[in-house]
DNA sequence: GCGATCAGCT
DNA sequence: CACAGCTGATCGC
């Protein structure tokens, strides 16, 4: 749970992600996402009140959070009072003091940060600086390399801050299996189940908030079957999801929910009542997605794990791991990070502690290689002044067209614009090339997930499993009964998923963790932790150590009671990640979608510019770059950059990660790195990609 | 009657 | 298994 506070050191005069107490005098309002911890205070009668007496304060959020937002009656007070703005389109928001009429300005730019429909993180630029808040976010190894709009001439910007979402940072979570092969294991688990007979269905135990959608988008489309859930309204405009939704409880599908929905599964009742279809009853299995119960097993365990009869547990995070973090914080390499979440049992400082070495200060003077950064284009290597004092050095490189597209509401708020942001910003100081990007290995994903199981932080919550109800299960350490075939067809073939121990390519297996972390990839993988026997030490350093003991004491004798799923088949027929787009379809994005189409001549000019530019040239420069917008690489660049996932640059998902800028064809050393990691099966191009060619 | 806060529960 | 909520009790306005 987030607790950052709204303000951000460098820009004090906004709020992001908080309304209340200091924050109800900001002079405008960011929203990241539509998460409750996220909008403490935002329909508070002191807001409304606020609103009513300061015309001009604003909210700025993505137009999904907008749409979201706005379902909800309690916030449709605040409906006047939304700019929505597009993803990746740098905009200039003007800070207004309305008791003295003191006016600043700061342009921001959303990100899109993989965490739920219509989440985003916040770059902000201007006179103190280039700062980025990151909300709450998922994004995996390298995607911040592909991110347009974190680069200027060629290479990642200069950022002084960053408030960041720790709530992952922490070793035990070092790595969670990606999104893709947490979504595959539950697609082949429903799969095993629903094709069984009609009357075989599964409910999907989802928490009350946004960010399963891709979930249910993935379910519907691969069976092409609804997923029953309670409320659809606030997907009426995002056709991409309410598709895939049913308010009919006859499917095989289920995510609804209901306060005594576990009481209910326990007797094959559906939390939306349903017990059967046509009289005949049906059997259902519970799906329940889970991160931090995964986080806290310290034996291997695969994406999906078998709590009960029927009963699982699916692996599923909508926050980056330890070393998803990690890697986006050496690829950004700040001066300063802020944590925005302080996990339990951890202090700021331990965070700190952790974050502190990938920011720029704490950087080696010796150059570190940079493999995906070497992608871009690097012109001239500028001695960075390892010291971030005020060197107002001007960034000599040319001008970078950058995509651009309108604001939503022009007629509505003329002082808002997209503007274009290149490296003449002042905050934009040069930097080394060479950055603190670490290589780490990336093989998780091709080791084996046919593994053990054998911990089951049981907590009564899940089914109790009697012996007898473990016929399924498979645990090679512990001497089986053999299954007993009684209601064999109530119980998935794991047989067909499951693999022995044996048949794991144990090379992959690390070795103890070391403290420096530097090369080798650490052990704690969620789901492939070293092997057997001495493993009660959970392979994390020893200080973090701390859940060992709460876990001894959970008891092994229980831990038989868990049945795995191969979590595999990354490569898997069309479960992209990426497919919902989920703009929402109103009035004015169906224009943006028309603009984006067609050669953009803003209907305002850009007279306010704060660049200080008076040249309003600025403004067929932005006809240029959105011309480009719909096909803004060359061919050339699009087969380099074919990793980004999507070709439809009209549709604005929520997980799409926009294409690196300034890419060049690779040269034969870049060739020569990438073929090495092919040879070596490190999972460098993520595996989106081959599907992205089959 | 509403909001804020907290315990308890997923 | 504190991912993001909900409900219900209590207290203050």
């Amino acid at each position: 749970m987030s607790s950052f506070g709204g303000q951000m050191a460098e820009y004090p005069t906004i709020s992001i992600d908080r309304f209340d107490r200091e924050n109800l005098r900001a002079r405008a309002y960011f929203l990241s996402h539509c998460h409750k911890d996220h909008m403490k205070g935002l329909r508070a009668p002191t807001m409304k009140r606020r609103l009513e007496c300061s015309l001009k304060v604003f909210l700025y959020c993505s137009p999904v959070t907008k749409e979201l937002l706005l379902t909800n009656p309690k916030y449709r007070f605040w409906e006047t009072r939304i700019v929505s703005l597009e993803i990746d389109t740098p905009t200039q928001i003007p800070l207004i003091d309305e008791a003295s009429g003191k006016k600043d300005e700061v342009v921001v730019t959303l990100l899109p940060a993989g965490h739920c429909p219509g989440s985003v993180m916040f770059l902000f630029q201007g006179d103190n600086g280039t700062v980025l808040y990151t909300g709450d976010f998922r994004l995996a190894k390298g995607e911040a390399v592909r991110m347009e709009l974190l680069h200027s001439g060629g290479r990642v910007k200069d950022i002084q801050s960053v408030y960041l979402d720790t709530t992952f940072c922490d070793p035990k979570y070092y790595q969670i299996p990606s999104r893709e092969e947490c979504l595959n294991g539950i697609l082949e688990l429903v799969r095993s189940w629903i094709t069984r007979s009609p009357f075989h269905v599964v409910w999907l135990n989802c928490k009350a908030a946004y960010g399963y959608e891709y979930l249910f988008t993935n379910l519907s489309e691969e069976f092409g079957v609804q997923v029953h859930v309670d409320k659809l309204d606030m997907f009426r405009n995002m056709p991409d999801i309410l598709h895939h939704l049913t308010t009919d409880r006859s499917t095989q599908i289920h995510a609804c929910r209901h306060p005594q929905a576990e009481e209910y599964f326990q007797w094959s009742k559906l939390p939306c009542g349903m017990t059967s279809k046509n009289r005949n009853p049906l059997h259902v299995i519970s799906i329940k997605p889970s991160t931090m119960w995964f986080g806290e097993r310290t034996r291997k365990t695969n994406v999906i794990v078998r709590t009960g009869e029927s009963s699982y547990r699916a692996c599923f995070s909508f926050h980056s791991s330890y070393s998803e973090i990690k890697d986006f914080m050496s690829y950004i390499c700040p001066v300063n990070v802020y944590p925005n979440v302080i996990p339990v049992g951890a202090t700021v400082d331990k965070v700190v502690e952790i974050l502190k070495p990938l920011c720029r200060s704490s950087q080696s003077t010796e150059p570190k290689y940079k493999p995906l950064g070497k992608l871009k284009r690097v012109k001239t290597t500028h001695l960075d002044s390892e010291e971030e004092e005020d060197v107002d050095l001007f960034d000599d490189s040319p001008p970078v067209p950058l995509r651009h597209k309108v604001p939503n509401q022009p007629a509505l708020h003329p002082e808002v614009f997209p503007v274009i942001v290149t490296s003449q910003n002042q905050s934009e100081k040069p930097r080394q090339s060479t950055g603190c990007f670490k290589e780490e290995s990336l093989q998780i994903s091709l080791m084996a997930n046919y593994v053990d199981c054998q911990e089951s932080n049981s907590e009564g919550e899940e089914e109790l499993d009697s012996l007898a109800s473990l016929q399924g299960a498979v645990d090679p350490e512990t001497p089986q009964q053999p299954p007993q075939q009684q209601s064999d067809v109530d119980v998935p073939q794991w047989e067909v998923f499951f693999k022995r121990n044996n048949d794991i390519t144990d090379d992959g297996l690390e070795n103890v963790p070391s403290s420096t972390e530097a090369g080798a990839s650490q052990s704690p993988r969620l789901f492939s932790d070293s092997d057997g026997e001495s493993t009660h030490i959970s392979s994390q350093n020893s200080s973090q150590s701390t859940h060992i003991s709460e876990q001894g004491s959970q008891g092994w004798d229980s831990q038989s009671d868990t049945v795995l799923l191969p979590s595999q088949e990354r490569n898997c027929s069309d479960t992209s990640v990426n497919k919902g787009s989920y703009r929402p379809r109103t009035k004015e994005n169906i224009l943006a979608s028309q603009q984006e189409q067609n050669i953009l001549c803003p209907t305002k000019p850009c007279s306010d510019l704060k660049s200080g530019d008076p040249d309003v040239n600025i403004v067929p420069g932005v006809a240029e770059a959105t011309t480009l917008s719909g096909g803004k690489h060359t061919p050339e660049e699009k087969g380099l950059l074919s990793y980004s996932t999507k070709t439809d640059s009209q549709s604005s998902s929520d997980f799409e990660i926009p294409s690196t800028p300034d890419a060049e064809l690779p040269k034969q050393e870049h060739l020569q790195y990438f073929y090495e990691k092919l040879a070596t099966g490190e999972n460098i191009i993520v595996g989106r990609n081959t599907k992205a060619h089959s």
